[in-house]
DNA sequence: GAAAATTTAATCATATACAAATTGTATAAT
DNA sequence: ATTATACAATTTGTATATGATTAAATTTTC
C-alpha cells in the first residue's frame, strides 16, 4: 500500500493495522505504550488515542490499567465468524450492486489488479492484504453505516485467518477466488443485486471449505510400528 | 440507571451516551473539548480519549483538526436503518435464544420491569433508555463479536429515532411493544431460536410502521380560503 | 520450607504546557 | 462593491511531567 499517511499518527495507525492483519502481531500480543511510542517517535498521548481508535475498529482490546492487546481469536470467535459472515457479506454485496458509484468501481478494478499480481508473487501477506482491500471497497460501496462496522470486523479476522491457514497454497483455489472477484465486479457494474449476493455466498463457501480443510485435515494414517520410539513415548 | 461509574471518565462516557441517545445532544452537535473538560472537571487528555471511544461505538464522528460532533442522522441513514435493522435484529435474537445464560435472562427480566415502569411514567427519555437497555442485553446474549458493533449502532439510532418520532404517544402501541418483549423473553427462555427471530421481525415491523406514520402523516386537508393571507403569501 | 505481608519496580492514567492548524475578521487593493 | 491578503483569535494536536495502580520480588513470619 502507498504511503498515503501524512502525519506520524496516521502512519502508525496504518502500520499497526497492517501488522495485525498479517499476524506479524499475533492475537493477544502485548502492545506496550512506552515501547511503541519509542519505536514510532511519538509521545504516549497520541499513541493512546490511536489505540482507542483501533479498539473501536476491532483491531485491539482494551482493559483498564492493563496494556492494550491485539484482539483475540478463539475457537468461539471462529464459530461466530462462520455464522455471521455469509449473511453480512451477502447483504453488503447486494447493497454494493445497488449503490456503487463509477469511481468506486474503478477503485475496485484497481484493487483486483493488485490482487492478481499478489497471487503471482507467492507473498502470503501481500495476498491477504490485497484481498482485504478488495472487500473493504465493496463495503464502502454498500454505504450503510449499520453494516459497515460488523463487515470490517469480519474482514479483519478473515485476513488473520487467511494468514493462519492459507500459508500452504492449494493449487487452483486462489485463481478461482480471483475469478469470483471478477464476477463480482461484473455483477456490481451490471447493477444486479441478486447475482452479487449469490456470488458473495459462493465466495464465502469457498473460503470456509479451505479453512475447514486446514482445521480438520484428513488424519494421519500410520501404524504404530512406523513411528520412531522417541515420538511414541510422548 | 444506577451510577455504576467509578471514575470520572466512566461517568463522562455514561452521561455523554445518555445525552446522545435522548437527543439532549442533537445529531451534528458540536462537542467542544475545552467546554466539556470544564463541565466534567477533567483535563483534555482523558476527554479526548473518551471521544475516540465514543467514535468507535458510533456515537460521535471525528474529523482531523476539527471538533468532534454527535453522529449525524440524515434521510440516507434512515433508509439504511430500515434496510439493515430487520436482518441484524432477527439474527441477534436467534443467537440470543441459542446462547443465553440464566443470569442474562434474569437481567433481561429486570430490564423489562424497568421498561414497563417507564411506560407508565410518561417520560419519553426514560422509555427510550429502558427500551435501549432491554435490547442491548439481547445483544450481549447473542455473544457474537461480528454482529455486536452493527447491532449497537442500530440501537443508538433506534433510541434517537424514538425520541424524534415517539414523543406523541399512540394509544396501545407502547403496551403491545412491551407484550412483544415478554414474548421474546419466553422464546429465549424456551431456547426457541425460530420463534425468537420471528418475534424480532414483528417487533421491527411495529417500529417501522410507527415511524412511517410520523414521517409521512396524512396530509392536512384545508381549503385555500381557510389559510390566513400572510401565510398564503409565502 | 511454605505462606503471607511488605516493599519495589514497572506501567497505565491524568494534568499541564506548548506547538500547529484552522477559522474569522480587518484592511488594502482592484 | 468585491475580492485578496494578512493578522489575530480560537481550537485542536503533541510533548513532557507527575500521580495512581498493578504486578512482581523480596523479606519476614510461622
Amino acid at each position: 500500500m502507498a504511503d498515503t499517511a501524512t502525519t506520524r499518527k496516521a502512519l502508525l495507525l496504518e502500520i499497526l493495522r497492517t501488522r495485525i492483519l498479517t499476524q506479524e502481531l499475533l492475537p493477544g500480543a502485548d502492545l506496550d505504550e512506552a515501547r511503541l511510542s519509542d519505536e514510532f517517535g511519538l509521545s504516549r498521548t497520541p499513541l493512546r488515542e490511536a489505540l482507542r481508535e483501533l479498539s473501536g475498529q476491532g483491531y485491539v482490546d482494551l482493559t483498564r490499567n492493563r496494556s492494550a492487546r491485539v484482539a483475540e481469536m478463539s475457537h468461539t470467535t471462529l464459530r461466530g465468524f462462520f455464522l455471521a459472515a455469509p449473511m453480512i457479506y451477502a447483504a453488503v454485496l447486494r447493497l454494493a450492486a445497488t449503490h456503487a458509484r463509477p469511481d468506486q468501481i474503478a477503485y475496485l478494478k484497481d484493487a483486483q489488479t493488485v490482487f492478481r499480481d499478489a497471487l503471482g508473487s507467492g507473498n502470503v501477506a501481500a495476498k491477504a492484504l490485497a484481498n482485504n482491500r478488495f472487500h473493504a471497497i465493496t463495503g464502502d460501496m454498500a454505504d450503510n453505516v449499520y453494516l459497515r462496522p460488523s463487515f470490517h470486523r469480519l474482514l479483519i479476522d478473515h485476513a488473520r485467518i487467511s494468514m493462519t491457514f492459507y500459508d500452504v497454497e492449494v493449487a487452483g483455489e486462489a485463481t478461482s477466488a480471483a475469478d469470483q472477484h471478477d464476477a463480482m465486479i461484473a455483477a456490481i457494474e451490471a447493477r444486479d443485486p441478486d447475482r452479487a449476493a449469490a456470488l458473495a455466498e459462493d465466495h464465502w463457501a469457498l473460503s470456509s471449505d479451505r479453512i475447514a480443510q486446514f482445521v480438520m485435515p484428513a488424519p494421519l494414517r500410520e501404524r504404530l510400528g512406523d513411528i520412531a520410539p522417541s515420538v511414541r513415548s510422548l
